[in-house]
DNA sequence: TCTCTCCTGTTCAATATTTGAACCAATGGT
DNA sequence: ACCATTGGTTCAAATATTGAACAGGAGAGA
């Protein structure tokens, strides 16, 4: 693991739940030596990607972070694009609603449409998503070469509830399935009582650049409800796809 | 340097005017070595943070950029606040009006809005703003510690215009006037027939976190005009600290 | 088609950076 | 007063980084 993957994999830490985290705590949760993971810190903090708090001495995400992601913003819109959408699909469906975005192998929400519902599915913005146990992972996974699939599945296949399939032909059976219907399911994969359904968005050479999804409890995932929604997500994607690339010169 | 750093710079490059890069422009811009610059640029991709065009090969700011920066918005959100702020004070004085955010050494445009006005200045979202020579940038150092404002004036005072002042002493006269007027002016410091007014945005510690500001022609500089757009940026500028820091456990 | 040029990407011995156990000082809880 | 834990520092040993030279491909021009 080269040292940029360190110091970014701090950055990753500092993403998680926890906004505010000491050396300390860092360092354990980065595996890295405390005087290693410092160094980075420093090196990260000169740099702006991570603020450290002048008294309690403790680290968060830094502003640089707010720059660079506004200027990608700016070049390739995504969550100007996407959010609309999602609001619109999760008016339509009544269900939360999200985007995705697919990037250094990571699926992570981008925007987030919760449901009025009082039972309804919560997404977090930056919420990662497993690829073989969510709907979005393998809508993605659907839109991908097969190479990087067999990839895919040959390492990470951790279990989330006991419905989560680690096996990687039953999965690849998953991806088929999505590619054919033009949409992805995932009947409480990652969670019980979780039904989603997700469309990937693609780029004009057909790799998927990330996912729209509709998440609902199962109680309310009829196979009409259900169908619904796998029409309306894959609509989602091709309109957002079509704006992100539509008048514009070529984008991977 | 460390490697952290160089891999850093090279997200800057990719920050630059030019959207997408290639390896031997993007070498060429750090003054690294190729193949220095493809290991960090493919361990940046590996992470997210930088994007390859599958065919043209090139490189552009990646997806992680603009997940982590909405992360760190969502934590902090300087952007959120300051855009109705700065809208506002376009409005009032009818000028360019535009906010930063200080970090990392630099100091770079996050919320703009350009005046109506047919003869008015432009200011890029993610410009940097030089801290000697700007008003947002004396701003930002009439509210750091001497020694923060010592070893800025030790080095970096690149010249812009002829109205630049790159003699530390001088610069030192004109933070030193902020700080007792409450804001920092620019007559056509950087930039011929622009004329700024700016105050900085101070965390609780004292220290600054950024800087609003107003940018008009010097034609319009009427010592009036500059009088009430100082007021005016003075209290957006605690109008912002007030909103950020108001009902919130410490922060930076 | 041949050649020339500029590009991306690779290799490997020389070199500079990173690493981490042990250390210090400070803080807070008991 | 003590112990546990924190942030931060040091320096020889281990490891990753460096860059000149090279390979292969794409495009331009003759």
């Amino acid at each position: 693991m080269g040292t940029v993957s360190k110091a970014l994999l701090l950055i990753d830490i500092l993403s998680g739940p926890e906004a505010r985290l000491g050396l300390t705590e860092i360092a354990r949760a980065s595996g890295f030596d405390k005087a290693t993971t410092r160094r980075l810190l420093v090196e990260l903090k000169a740099n702006g990607f991570v603020e450290q708090d002048e008294t309690r001495r403790d680290y968060m995400l830094g502003p640089a972070l707010l720059r660079f992601g506004r200027l990608r913003e700016a070049r390739f819109p995504y969550a100007r694009i996407a959010d609309p959408v999602v609001r619109a699909l999760a008016e339509a469906t009544g269900e939360t609603a999200h985007a995705s975005e697919y990037g250094g192998g990571v699926l992570a929400s981008i925007a987030v449409q919760a449901s009025d519902k009082s039972n309804r599915v919560i997404v977090e913005l930056g919420e990662h998503f497993p690829l073989h146990a969510t709907a979005s992972g393998l809508a993605v996974l659907s839109a991908s070469p097969a190479a990087v699939v067999d990839a895919v599945l040959a390492k990470a296949l951790a279990r989330f509830s006991d419905q989560t399939q680690t096996d990687p032909a039953r999965i690849a059976a998953l991806v088929e399935q999505a590619r054919a219907r033009g949409y992805a399911l995932s009947d409480q994969l990652k969670e019980r009582g979780v039904h989603s359904v997700a469309a990937a968005i693609r780029s004009p050479t057909g790799l998927p650049v990330g996912a729209v999804a509709v998440a609902m409890p199962s109680v309310r995932a009829t196979p009409d409800a259900v169908a619904k929604a796998g029409a309306l997500v894959r609509d989602a994607a091709a309109d957002i796809a079509a704006q992100l690339f539509g008048g514009r010169k070529g984008q991977a």
